[in-house]
DNA sequence: CTGTTAGCGCGTTCAG
DNA sequence: CTGAACGCGCTAACAG
């Protein structure tokens, strides 16, 4: 068609070490050298080569390097979704720590899919990263397979189990649940409800408020499951259907901060009294349960803990030092605001 | 120390293609073609392959296929940070899109440093990432020439330049800023602030307005810059702010609807009448603008869209197809609410 | 349809 | 302190 010179012209070839090394008159191994253990060239060659690798814009090859080292220094995180601030808080504390160390975050996302997981946790093996973060306890068979034979480093986090793969950083969901139903019903409160969504960790949420309600002798919870698309608007949504379906529920227990927000931010809407005429209960601690009004009792957690604590047990075991501890249980408890 | 017979045992090596070809008493190239063109292979030999690979669980050395095809189906995109929705949404739209094709997402992060993108793009450069998604448009030159040099796949995203490196999809801040001056001017507004903080397109937002201002011969805006770690508590804060020490200011706008939502709650807090005592303007159109009351003007713009347009040039691209449009400008408009 | 021959660019032995 | 050989596991040509 038009008949420009040529596209830019795909480079022919990277520079590689060898180009380095025969520019610089020395082996391709004492450039090696000079960018991953320094002090065993002397400081004269040292700086000739690296001269060279910066005039020449030399950038080593780390596909290359991990297949000869069998390190990628890549560690890959799966996540249900990015789109929501519930696990960014881990992943930015995974990833900033593993940063620091030279390592990269690899992201994959399920959609709460288990399939999902088990064809992503097969594709990083196959990268040969370093170490895999999980989220949740709950994996196909072939998953814990297939990573018990890769002997890849694993930490699961938000969740805790007898049975980990490996690693685990997390908190006891079902006790969390369990608590916040008796914080509820030592606050007075007796018609109960729990909106979420039907993953494993709002399963075991409910579970735990469920068993506490029976211990006390209350009323079963309402259980509404919610599409996990909007936050807010699902909880705009939950206390409409709430408060005209089931009128007799006077406190509402919500899978995270997000979506209790929106049902306190509906309610101001519609001028309902919180806590008088119900009262709302969220999870997470998120910034957004203290800025709206009321400010949102919930379930403090270590989202950012968690990241920090599973890169943290990542690069001990990188380094071939023993761990104290492959099982933290970083806890949670109850933080009372005013909507409750 | 201790004596326990062995530690897990790190397997000595992982199953290989060879391993597999040996089993099924072929050469390990069927075996690769197996995998990677079935349709080469006669449906006798495929089953049988295709039953070893199963049994034997293997998986494919991703790392070694990059190194020899040059294709690693990685693309690494660098943002500012992963912990605010604002970007949220561009990585979900990169993700599916990529992941749906096989390719996996390298996360970066910058926390804002030119200095950090430098370095990440080398990093990635030596991965041999098949493409890289960047935030804004000014980077370092030398950023700018190892990505020339290194003749990679480049999208740059969330803003306009004349001069990409690559490929690019955005919408004009600079633009959009002064959309937001004129609209408020011509609601009536005089005394203006704008509220965000001093990365390249939120200057680019104030210049815009600013420049608006001007044109209207209207008084220059109040800038206040805030720090980016806590949005909802920054705009709280600025809110605060503005009303003792700009009390001539009529109306705000922010730089992202999360800190303007922060703003908007505090003002519900304290009974300040919005619009009557002070105007809100957010930008992003992010799902809390609408939740909170009152609803939040602001500037609409296709977060998602940005990702999804990124993902399908540098797919196409992969592809070998020639690309009908290297730069998309996919615009802006301003979202009346209920705040101004 | 199948196999053979070459690297991809580097790190890891081991010698000097 | 420096270098030579070898192989990591795979794909890309070509050949049969």
């Amino acid at each position: 068609m038009s008949h420009k010179p040529e596209p830019p012209a795909m480079p022919t070839r990277a520079v590689t070490k060898e180009d380095v090394a025969r520019a610089a008159g020395v082996s391709h191994i004492t450039v090696s050298r000079v960018i991953n253990s320094p002090e065993k060239v002397s400081p004269a060659t040292r700086e000739r080569v690296e001269a060279f690798i910066a005039s020449m814009g030399y950038i080593p090859n780390l596909l290359a390097g991990g297949l000869a080292s069998r390190r990628t220094r890549i560690v890959a995180a799966i996540v249900p979704t990015i789109s929501h601030s519930i696990f960014a808080e881990t992943l930015r504390g995974l990833s900033e720590q593993l940063c620091m160390q030279g390592y990269q975050l690899l992201l994959g996302q399920t959609n709460y899919s288990e399939e999902a997981e088990t064809g992503l946790v097969e594709v990083f093996i196959g990268r040969r990263v370093d170490g895999l973060v999980l989220t949740g306890v709950q994996h196909s068979p072939m998953t814990r397979q297939r990573l018990k034979a890769a002997g890849i480093p694993v930490v699961e986090t938000w969740d805790l189990t007898d049975t980990p793969i490996d690693m685990l950083a997390g908190f006891d969901n079902h006790a969390a649940g369990r608590a916040m139903g008796d914080y509820l019903y030592q606050k007075g409160y007796r018609r109960m409800a729990f909106v979420g969504g039907d993953d494993p960790r709002g399963m075991a949420r409910v579970a735990g408020l469920r068993e506490s309600l029976r211990h006390h002798g209350a009323a079963e919870p309402v259980h509404l499951v919610m599409p996990m698309g909007a936050f807010l608007q699902a909880g705009r949504e939950a206390i409409g259907r709430l408060l005209t379906q089931h009128p007799e529920v006077d406190a509402a227990f919500f899978s995270n901060d997000v979506i209790a927000a929106g049902a306190a931010l509906e309610c101001a809407r519609r001028g309902i009294a919180v806590p008088g005429r119900i009262a709302l209960a969220g999870f997470a601690n998120l910034e957004i349960a203290t800025e709206v009004l009321p400010a949102l009792t919930t379930v403090q957690i270590s989202a950012h803990q968690i990241g920090l604590t599973a890169a943290e047990m990542l690069l001990t075991r990188f380094d071939g030092d023993p761990l104290d501890q492959a099982v933290h249980d970083l806890g949670y408890s109850i933080l009372e605001r005013d909507s409750t």
